[in-house]
DNA sequence: CCGGATATTAAGCATTTCTTAGTATCCGAT
DNA sequence: ATCGGATACTAAGAAATGCTTAATATCCGG
């Protein structure tokens, strides 16, 4: 997997579960429609890489966290959908979880 | 907080937390020692914004997951280094916690 | 099979980053 | 207090990358 195919598997897959085509995403996410279509090819098939306002906003169109379309890992990215879709209870409890999970010398 | 702003933090805290100065980071990072000084500058001030090898490169050196530099969640960007730190018994009590809290429409 | 929607591509223009060379600032040792 | 080395920071031209436009290709329902 060479480094633009994160961005563009992510950005296939979650444009996929939102039934969206690739310029009818772009469109909402506020490009031109008149490039919208090809922008959108590009992002996708790795021709060219989004800048970060981009995919913010294509991150809120498709309702996934931002940082989605750049986790190579499957499992830290499936994480991070969940966290989005959760309520302020669920992230309360996942937030304890990882307090009393993490090492004491924690830095962050 | 602009757009830029959002690597360029999480570039200082991480940068700060490894007591490594740009220039070494940079070139911990395989960029040119000639211009590891200046390019980790222009990153963290957010004169320029670094492409994605690059970023999975400085995530690498400092330890934490690439999409960490992305989120502009603070409490999603703590999950994530947290992530980057957990042991696979660890990750398994994520996981079954996020598999008992999700919603049962979860698509991903 | 026709037609509209969708996907894809090439190439020149526009924008952004990288390199280089240099200045500024911090700080410990003398 | 100041010298010197390390660190931080900046400008600007060269190099690389993305965006727009104008197409062609492919898919698929009627």
């Amino acid at each position: 997997m060479d480094n633009s195919t994160v961005i563009t598997k992510r950005l296939l897959e979650a444009r996929l579960a939102s039934g969206l085509s690739q310029k009818k995403l772009g469109i909402e996410a506020g490009i031109d429609e008149f490039s919208a279509s090809s922008r959108m090819n590009q992002y996708e098939r790795g021709v060219h890489v989004p800048d970060f306002a981009t995919v913010e906003r294509l991150a809120s169109v498709l309702n996934v966290p931002t940082p989605y379309f750049y986790t190579r890992d499957n499992e830290l990215a499936k994480l991070i959908v969940s966290y989005g879709q959760m309520n302020d209870a669920e992230k309360d409890k996942l937030r304890f979880l990882v307090s009393i999970t993490i090492k004491p010398d924690f830095r962050y």
